[in-house]
DNA sequence: CTTCTAACA
DNA sequence: TGTTAGTA
């Protein structure tokens, strides 16, 4: 039986508002803020999939307890690619380069 | 982050 | 109903 599998986009983002208990506007925010990726019909409408349900519930817990869009980011980053990356893949000098850049961050938080 | 409005599809 | 953009 069609079934809707888990990252079938079915659900609109007014749906998925309710569905998750934000503003259709929190939705649009998030998307700019590359904390999700949702799929886009014929019309430019937004799609959500059950999957994406869960990260927004995330977000939304994460969000509640103070945590901003760079936060957030890290923490759907790391939950979407775990572990994939290694130092193996990357071969060219830039790559090596990027990576040794983002090693060596300033050792205390002076911001 | 949250809320709302305007013009458009 | 939903999209973008702008506003407070």
């Amino acid at each position: 039986m069609p079934i809707h599998g888990p990252d079938e986009p079915v659900y609109t983002i007014g749906v998925m508002a309710r569905l998750v208990g934000v503003s259709s506007q929190m939705l649009r925010v998030w998307e700019k803020e590359c904390l999700l990726s949702p799929a886009r019909t014929e019309t430019n409408n937004r799609l959500y999939s059950e999957n994406d349900y869960y990260r927004l519930v995330r977000i939304r817990d994460l969000t509640r307890q103070g945590v901003n869009a760079a936060g957030i980011r890290m923490v759907l980053g790391i939950t979407e690619v775990p572990a994939k990356q290694s130092i193996e893949r990357t071969t060219d000098d830039k790559e090596r380069k990027l990576t040794y850049g983002q090693s060596r961050r300033n050792r205390f938080g002076n911001d």
